[in-house]
DNA sequence: CTGAAAGCGCTTACAG
DNA sequence: CTGAAAGCGCTTACAG
């Protein structure tokens, strides 16, 4: 069934039929209503690929998940607390407006061209990228091509500086600010002793978080000691053998700052089979507030990271984009938020 | 950058560049290093709409996530623990074998269409369907027009009466094996008085998992009170109501299988704010193994359905359709595998 | 081994 | 308001 046997069936030409589907206004409602009646008896859906091939959009975005840690590192991407409600929250924005997407997980550097392939190749009209380690060159190269997309947790001065010229819009949320509200909390709790457990330094929420604690802690003129600035790469895994070092060093910080909820879950773990009390002996806060944030004894306290709306804004920007003709970069800050639960008090 | 140009540059014609392409035997070394040589250089590649409009395959997979059930529910489908590694693993194992995923998820009785459309307009070579309520009479048309697809846990029985011809793989784990073990296993730790909290009848894991509880007490000459047969629907706010009801029933059974694991979450937690002990006061089990079922205090003693192997299958076999030619109905049950975790003890 | 040509199923100026 | 025709960018018998 093409529309060519449509058209026969209505009594019509390939065209007409057409310009109903096109939903043109110079159709007479009579011819109309003829026609449809046609499409609908026979269930007919216009071929995708003829329709493309002849200029019209693919009515599909590119949703690319970068993971380069994430390969190897047992939890893959799509059970990442962090990545599955952003996935979940790209399919319902998109889907809720007749927009399919297509899933890609990048895993390896040479995957990076999938990106790229895919629009070249015209599958999709317009991406997102989310994930961690993403490639600078890669997202110059698809904006300088003229493809619009969002990048989610990206360094808008790296973007600014790189790309002139292009439809992009990147999407972070205030992590500096995040990490001012949760110490600050820490610090009208009495805590001076402030530790913290960083994340991978090739992203930008790693950074800014890291770059923050920093920054306030000097504001209120306290200085940790060396040993209490741990490295845990937002990896369970590496953050529990950093807490044990920690355990193991003797002198502990009064409060851990976890620059993600993975790592801090991993801390109280470590802690608590240390048969340290949390939060007596040591207060712990979390960062993102993932589901499992919630349910663990103590429930952690955490900074709340927008991702149902950061993802949904994604979505929006992208499908803007797709229907401007100008092209323009630009940058949104969502709010976090200090979620207080059961995990931190005051020190001793 | 299209063939054309490609040939332009190489000095050959379109022909040769889409032989060169496609990989076919009769082309010259010398000339398909010429013509790799100019593709590479363009970092061309040729349109998918006009290859999939001219024969090929579209090389895109459709994941169709039905569950109207969790529309209202606020978990929506991806955050949900079970569907979640599932859509992970589908996509992985896409991916590696190079093939596009396209995800929808289905909310309502309407979208059931979007699962047809994404065929009809020959965006996808092949489906997997995965969720609850499926509709036999979407399933049975697809496979009346001859697309392959995956169904995962769905009645093989309802298949095969309604399906004659297609080419289909029903993927389901062994349910009924899965509370056989984990009922026999309370059984041997003293219990008699199991009580169950069933998920939705309108799906097949649903009854199967019910009919096995009723079918092996009987087995064993148990029969369990009314009051302790509970209606949880898979949904964790139900189940605590449920669980509520029955505590201020009184009369306790000993042990209560959960027929999923969310329900298990939360009956244990609307437990132990009555203040009863887990296991010492009533052994808990689950079902699936979510990942939080290891987090939670006790941890949850639970029946493992190999939702990776099985995202697996349904991708495997859904590629090795598109390839046959020929059209069959192959069922497949994979094995669960009891976890005894802390939430069982004997009674009292 | 390779090119010219037909064809895939649409859309959209163009002309009437 | 509507049809004939060109064109989108490929692939693949067909003929040589």
């Amino acid at each position: 069934m093409k529309s060519e046997d449509i058209a026969r069936l209505a009594g019509v030409s390939r065209s007409t039929v057409s310009r109903v589907i096109n939903n043109y206004k110079n159709v007479p409602e009579e011819t109309r209503k003829k026609v449809m009646e046609v499409i609908e008896r026979y269930h007919f859906h216009p071929n995708n690929s003829a329709r493309v091939l002849a200029g019209k959009k693919t009515d599909t975005i590119g949703l690319f998940i970068v993971s380069i840690a994430e390969r190897t590192n047992e939890n893959h991407i799509y059970r990442n607390n962090y990545f599955s409600p952003f996935v979940d929250a790209v399919i319902d924005r998109a889907n809720a407006n007749g927009i399919y997407v297509l899933v890609n997980s990048i895993y390896t550097v040479k995957d990076y061209e999938k990106i790229k392939q895919a629009f070249v190749e015209r599958r999709i009209d317009a991406g997102i990228i989310v994930g961690t380690e993403k490639e600078i060159d890669v997202i110059a190269d698809v904006a300088a091509m003229g493809y619009p997309f969002s990048v989610i947790d990206y360094s808008s001065e790296k973007i600014l500086q790189r790309i002139k010229k292009g439809r992009v819009a990147v999407i972070n949320c205030t992590d500096d600010e995040g990490i001012r509200k949760v110490i600050e909390y820490l610090i009208s709790l009495g805590h001076r002793d402030i530790g913290i457990l960083s994340g991978r330094m090739n992203t930008y929420s790693g950074r800014v978080r890291y770059e923050a604690y920093r920054e306030v802690l000097d504001e209120y003129g306290f200085s940790p000691m060396e040993e209490w600035v741990l490295k845990g790469e937002f990896i369970k895994k590496t953050a529990a053998q950093e807490v044990l070092k920690l355990v193991n060093h003797g002198k502990l910080p009064t409060a851990l700052v976890c620059c993600n909820d993975d790592m801090a879950l991993s801390a109280i773990e470590v802690l608590q089979n240390s048969r340290l009390n949390i939060p007596e002996d040591i207060s712990i806060t979390g960062f993102d507030d993932i589901m499992p944030a919630s349910l663990v004894k103590p429930a952690l306290t955490t900074v709340r990271v927008p991702l149902y709306s950061m993802a949904q804004k994604a979505v929006d920007e992208v499908l803007r984009m797709i229907g401007a003709t100008s092209g323009n970069i630009n940058i949104f800050n969502l709010e976090t938020e200090l979620v207080v639960r059961d995990s931190c008090a005051g020190p001793h």
